[in-house]
Formats: C-alpha cells, sequence, structure tokens
RNA sequence: GUCCCCAUCGUCUAGAGGCCUAGGACACCUGGUUUUCAUCCAGGCAACAGGGGUUCGACUCCCCUUGGGGACACCA
C-alpha cells in the first residue's frame, strides 16, 4: 500500500514552529516512502478561521520547501460527504440527536468539575434499550452525538509511543455535529482521513485524546483504521509550554529574523528525532535516513544557540548567488543600496564565515555600500594624535600602490617598521576609517575589496 | 479532580540487558591558529529523578513515588 500522509492545520493563525515540525515529519515520511503528503485544511470552525490564516500556513510551507501532493483540501467544500456519512451513523444507532442545550451541559460541567470528577456528558439523549428519552423541546436544535461503545477498551499501537489503551467508559459521546448541522472537527477528521486514504497519521500529541474516539467511529464507519504517531511537543527554551504570548512565532518570522530555511528545517528535523550522531544534515538526506522509530517521545525544549549554530553552517555553504540576493534585500531593508562596486559576491566571500545569522551579515557589510558612521569612542581609542601622521604618510603611498592583498599587506607592514609599531596599532584605525568599528577580517583584504578609491576617501576624511 | 503520555549532561540527543569508565552536538571553560573580532582546530566541565523488584548482570524490563506535559468545548 502506498503510503499517504497530511498535514491538517486549521487556520486560524500562523504556521508556527511546532505545526512545522510536524508537517515536516509528514511530508518527510511520505518522501521517503515514496508516497503522497495531502494538505487539508480545517476549517468547520467558521469563526475562527480565515483566509489570511490559510495564506500564513501556505507561505510558511512554502519557505520551507514543505510541498503537497495533493489539496489544499477544504472541509468546508466536503459537507456533502460528512452528511452522508453522518446519515448512515444516524441510521445505525451510532449516532444520535441530543437536545441538551448549551446552558444545560455547562452547568453540567461546572458541577462535576465541583464535584472533582471527570467532566462528561451524562447521556441524558442517549437512546439505550428500555430507556424512554425525555420529551423533545421544540425550542432547541439538536446537536448529533456519537453513540460510543460503552464498554470494553479502546487499544492502537501508535508509531511514537507505544501501545496506548483507553477504556471506553472514560470517553463520552462527542458532539460530530452543531446544532446549525455543520460536522466537528472530530468527525470530519474521521472521514477526511478514511476518504483520502491516509495511511500514516502524524500529528501533535494533544490530539492522543482525541484518538480512541475516532478510531471507534472509524469502526462504526466500517473503515479502515490508519496508523497513528502523535509527536510530543516543542516547548520554549524556558521549557514553557509555547503560546501566543510565548514564543510561538510564525515559521516566517524565523525568516524575517535572518534564517536560512535550510538551517530550520535542519534544526527541527533534528529536534525530537535523531539518526545516530549525526547533526547536520541537508533535507535529501533526511529524507532518506527518517523514520518514526526514532522519534523521542517526550517534549523537547527549543534551544535558539544551536539553531544559530546550524544557520551559521548553512550561511557558509549557501550558494553565493543566492546568498547575495537575500542579502540585497536585507540591505535594502537597512536603508543601504548594493551597487555594481564591490561585487557582492566578493564582500560576501570575506564575511560569510564570521556570520550566523543574515540580518547580522547584512549589517556586517553595509559599510561597503555607505559610509558607515564610526563609533565616537573607537575614533578617540584608535586614531590617535600620533598615529594620524603614518596614517598621512600611508594614504600617500596608498595611491600609487597596485591593489592587492599583498602589496597593501606591505604597505602596511612598512609603516609598522619604519615607526617601530605593533601590526594591530597600524590596522586598528584602518578599520575604524574604513568600517567605522575595529573588528574586520583581514584589514587587507578588506581595502581590496572596498576599493582604493572610497579606502582613499575614507582615510582622507578622518585627516584633514 | 479524572484519564493519558513522558523522564540520560544546562539544552538537543545516542543507548533496544553485558559493547557504558554512559557516546555525539549546542552552550560554557582552557589552549592553539590569526592582524582585531569571528571562524577554525585541540582539550575540558557536565547526566542515567528517587525507591523497590526481575536477572549472574540493569541507563536499558516491571512496580511505586516524585516531577513535567497533555486532554477533558456545539475549538481544532
Amino acid at each position: 500500500m502506498t503510503v499517504r500522509t497530511r498535514f491538517a492545520p486549521s487556520p486560524t493563525g500562523f504556521l508556527h514552529i511546532g505545526g512545522a515540525r510536524t508537517a515536516l515529519f509528514s511530508w518527510a515520511y511520505a518522501k521517503k516512502h515514496k508516497g503522497q503528503f495531502v494538505l487539508r485544511i480545517e476549517d468547520t470552525d467558521v469563526a475562527r478561521s480565515t483566509p489570511e490564516a490559510v495564506q500564513a500556513i501556505m507561505d510558511g510551507m512554502a519557505w520551507l520547501g514543505l510541498d503537497h501532493d495533493e489539496g489544499p483540501f477544504y472541509q468546508m467544500q466536503r459537507m456533502k460527504n460528512y452528511q452522508q456519512h453522518l446519515e448512515a451513523l444516524l441510521a445505525s444507532g451510532d449516532a444520535y440527536y441530543c437536545y441538551s442545550s448549551k446552558a444545560e451541559l455547562d452547568a453540567l460541567r461546572e458541577q462535576q468539575v465541583k464535584d472533582g470528577v471527570k467532566p462528561k456528558y451524562d447521556g441524558k439523549w442517549r437512546p439505550e434499550a428500555g430507556k424512554v428519552l425525555p420529551e423533545t423541546p421544540a425550542d432547541i436544535k439538536p446537536v448529533i452525538r456519537f453513540n460510543n461503545p460503552k464498554d470494553g477498551t479502546v487499544a492502537w499501537d501508535d508509531l511514537v509511543k507505544g501501545r496506548i489503551e483507553i477504556s471506553n467508559n472514560e470517553l463520552d459521546d462527542v458532539i460530530i455535529a452543531r446544532g446549525d448541522g455543520t460536522p466537528t472537527y472530530n468527525f470530519c477528521v474521521v472521514v477526511d482521513d478514511w476518504e483520502m486514504g491516509i495511511t500514516q497519521v502524524i500529528r501533535g500529541d494533544d490530539h492522543v485524546n482525541n484518538t480512541p474516539r475516532q478510531i471507534n467511529m472509524l469502526n462504526a464507519l466500517g473503515a479502515t483504521v490508519p496508523q497513528y504517531a502523535h509527536l510530543s511537543m516543542i516547548l520554549g527554551s524556558d521549557g514553557q509550554k509555547l503560546s501566543k504570548r510565548h514564543g510561538a512565532v510564525s515559521v516566517m518570522q524565523y525568516h524575517e529574523d535572518g534564517y536560512l530555511p535550510e538551517a530550520v528545517l535542519n534544526y527541527l528535523g533534528r529536534l525530537g528525532w535523531s539518526h545516530g550522531d549525526d547533526e547536520v544534515f541537508d533535507i535529501q538526506q533526511f529524507c532518506e535516513w527518517f523514520d518514526l522509530d526514532h522519534i523521542t517521545p517526550s517534549a523537547a525544549q527549543f534551544n535558539t544557540e544551536k539553531l544559530n549554530w546550524l544557520n551559521a553552517h548553512y550561511i557558509k555553504n549557501a550558494d553565493l548567488n543566492d546568498l547575495s540576493v537575500d542579502i540585497t534585500k536585507r540591505l535594502v531593508g537597512l536603508g543601504v543600496t548594493v551597487q555594481a562596486e564591490p561585487p557582492i559576491n566578493n564582500v560576501l566571500e570575506l564575511y560569510r564565515e564570521r556570520a550566523n545569522n543574515l540580518n547580522q551579515l547584512a549589517a556586517d557589510i553595509a559599510y561597503f555600500y555607505s559610509v558607515p558612521e564610526a563609533n565616537a569612542n573607537e575614533v578617540e581609542k584608535h586614531i590617535t594624535a600620533e598615529i594620524k601622521p603614518v596614517m598621512a604618510v600611508m594614504a600617500e603611498t596608498l595611491k600609487s600602490t597596485s591593489w592587492t592583498a599583498e602589496a597593501i599587506h606591505e604597505v602596511i607592514a612598512a609603516a609598522v617598521k619604519e615607526n617601530a609599531l605593533k601590526f594591530p596599532k597600524v590596522a586598528m584605525p584602518l578599520r575604524v576609517m574604513l568600517a567605522g568599528i575595529a573588528q574586520s577580517p583581514s584589514i587587507d583584504q578588506v581595502m581590496v575589496v572596498l576599493g582604493k578609491e572610497t579606502v582613499l576617501n575614507r582615510m582622507a576624511s578622518y585627516l584633514k
């Protein structure tokens, strides 16, 4: 049987890091087994679903390169399918109408919480042998509940957590259609996973409790029960649950924050999954290696340092042209326009080694295209009255120096020797004059890339 | 409260009863390379939550405790 997995977000917000990992694992599993990956939008909560959120999710997946083979399917467009199965369930007695009002249910729940018992539907409208149902209220639009088996247990072998067994008396009769007739999540998933031929349901940990009900419904429907793999959640760096006000940011935020999708993918792939001691692997390698057997069942904390480290790796190894396109955009964001000279690729070759973030990289090289504003302390510290004459002589010599790193290095070396100075004594003021700060790659190389004219101009502005 | 899940260095993890004197990676510390910073290289610090079993032998299996997380909606 060909593997079919799915990612089924509800469009009520952006694609966050946890959702992205679920999508990645689902996607990779399909790729690994040469199967299909289905994208399904669970939008039956009309009040909270928005087209913007759909777009945000698609954007996030596109950025990560998680393409789907089928879909996106929208549940709101599949009402006929749900309706049909709803009727079948009603006809077979596996579902029934419940006329309990919301207020009634709320009161019941409140009482149960107060009594310290598990909140659960009391089964008032559940048809049972020999039971006389209450009079049907005329003013209530009934919901439809699934008639969950009363006895026995439901069990499945979770591909991540192992065997899980839940007794049916823990499960209440879940509402599968609202008063207005629209089916609810628990029913739509069941129908969709079945009709879409999903073979492995890979989803978040938070669905473990829904699984037994869904299996019961699948059985009532006479459907095939897929395999389930429940991924544990990703915690914030402080060990706390990721929430909207606490670190649950959109994956697109990582783009904005200067991360390469390759780095995020590699990081997410290694979070909760492992392949021996391997740490750095690209997406192709990940797809080849990926399996459900090596997923950690416990929750994992997000660690930005490690992401940064991977980001540095991927920046170093990025295609230079791709990198320059990205950095050029970020430079625009900083108000800096990249010019033909110096060629940005040369600049990047000089600087990419030392960056672990694209925004930082852009900021670091901005001085190649705009005159940097030097920190006053740095100027005072390095461009001293004693060194200025040395710089002036050097500037003069530089005018006729052939513009290679070697030649420039010799000029600096000569200045160092003639004035009996240490190398940094000369290199530092040069850095401040040219880059605005005292840290840079080899100063001779910086000068080569910067170009003779710019170097002379910037030096001159300090030596007036 | 009830049910379910989880538990190895600070963090991500390897580990499927003897290979474990518990391995790798990030972070951190030290040293080296370097023209500063960074990179890079070498080394170091650092963990099996606790208690019972099972076994000739438990990080690995079972139970309890503790701790953490999740679920309990006419949300998904």
